[in-house]
DNA sequence: GCTATCTTTGACAGCAATGTCAAACATGAC
DNA sequence: GTCATGTTTGACATTGCTGTCAAAGATAGC
């Protein structure tokens, strides 16, 4: 096999997610792209097609890893601990960097979601994946503390409300204001 | 005064606020407007300097729209049922349309802020406008309904959720199930 | 009617991005 | 070392949009 690929890939998508992350999927450019892989435009289109390939595979790797924090998170000996320490994890997330990025998620749910059917999927299958990690560690943890719902409407609407919190960080909610809306939550769920 | 405007502001802006709505602010460029419009490109810069300025002018219209909408679906004789008429009403609002154009302040929020300032303050002004209302019909109704939270907390976690709402639906949560994610948290504040 | 004043119109130059391509290049297989 | 194969590179044509402007047009006040 002759005529092999000059970057390292996994830097280079690594990277992407960096930039996309940055810049958010709309706005990012394939120059932008370049600029922040270091690798060339052309070669860009040649290993990958274009930019929502780029961003599918990049959006691969964010959701793997957003997806083992958010498990990490949930590890607590209580419902609403678990739960206080997963929102915290959210908030964390998506107020890092300088200025804040946001979350990735989010904003390729609004920005891309028109115009990218697969990013949509993408997006979807997180949400889908996240509820059912938040459903099973909720429902693993007997602390003898019931919900006034069902579990798994329980889990879609802390879904629901990490995607709340990152709309409201985009207008100037600071991360301690995100936090007390989560524990809001929270505790009508589960008490205090 | 002469050399008078040939076109009616109050139209235009409509249509403005129809173009915005359909396609979000980051995606309609002046030349869509114009067609949307029908006023050309040059007498809208003339008009309004740009595609900002006629955004913010439009979107004003959109929130006195919005909160009276909201206000009047709040009109109920309980807490719960205030709640969830105000829910659906957010839900048929932005899953009007087709395809669903989504909840233009929530896009907003989301496309506009890092590039508009102006923009980000006119989204964050309608949330705490629609935190006050929400607040205040809720104080108001005295129907023997105690949330297990403070109540100014609650009505901000209610604005949250329909942050929340808005992004879901952009990745085909269907209005049913929108609902039900909102009915969730009103049990959850309200009980059954 | 005339005029001053503002608006409308179509055209223009500029910019940023896209997607493609031929030529130059690197490398594994033989 | 040669070759076949896929990659890299810089250039190119194209597109869509922006912001501006001079000339033409409309209207209120006189």
């Amino acid at each position: 096999m002759a005529g092999v690929r000059q970057f390292d890939e996994r830097e280079a998508l690594s990277r992407a997610l960096d930039v996309f992350t940055d810049r958010g999927f709309r706005a990012t450019s394939m120059l932008d792209l370049a600029t922040g892989t270091g690798v060339q435009r052309g070669s860009l289109y040649n290993a990958y097609g274009g930019k929502e390939e780029i961003f599918l595979r990049a959006f691969g790797e964010y959701t793997a890893g957003f997806l083992a924090g958010a498990s990490a998170a949930l590890d607590r000996p209580t419902k609403r601990a678990a739960l206080l320490s997963f929102f915290d994890y959210c908030v964390r997330t998506f107020t890092a960097g300088t200025p804040a990025h946001g979350c990735l998620s989010t904003r390729t749910a609004i920005e891309a979601a028109t115009e990218s059917p697969r990013a949509e999927s993408a997006v979807r299958a997180l949400l889908d994946e996240l509820e059912t990690l938040v459903y099973t560690k909720l429902s693993t943890l007997d602390d003898g503390v019931e919900p006034p719902v069902d579990l798994h409407a329980a889990a879609r609407l802390v879904v629901s409300t990490t995607r709340g919190l990152a709309v409201m960080e985009r207008v100037r909610y600071e991360p301690d204001e995100l936090r007390e809306i989560a524990e809001t939550l929270v505790t009508s769920l589960f008490g205090r």
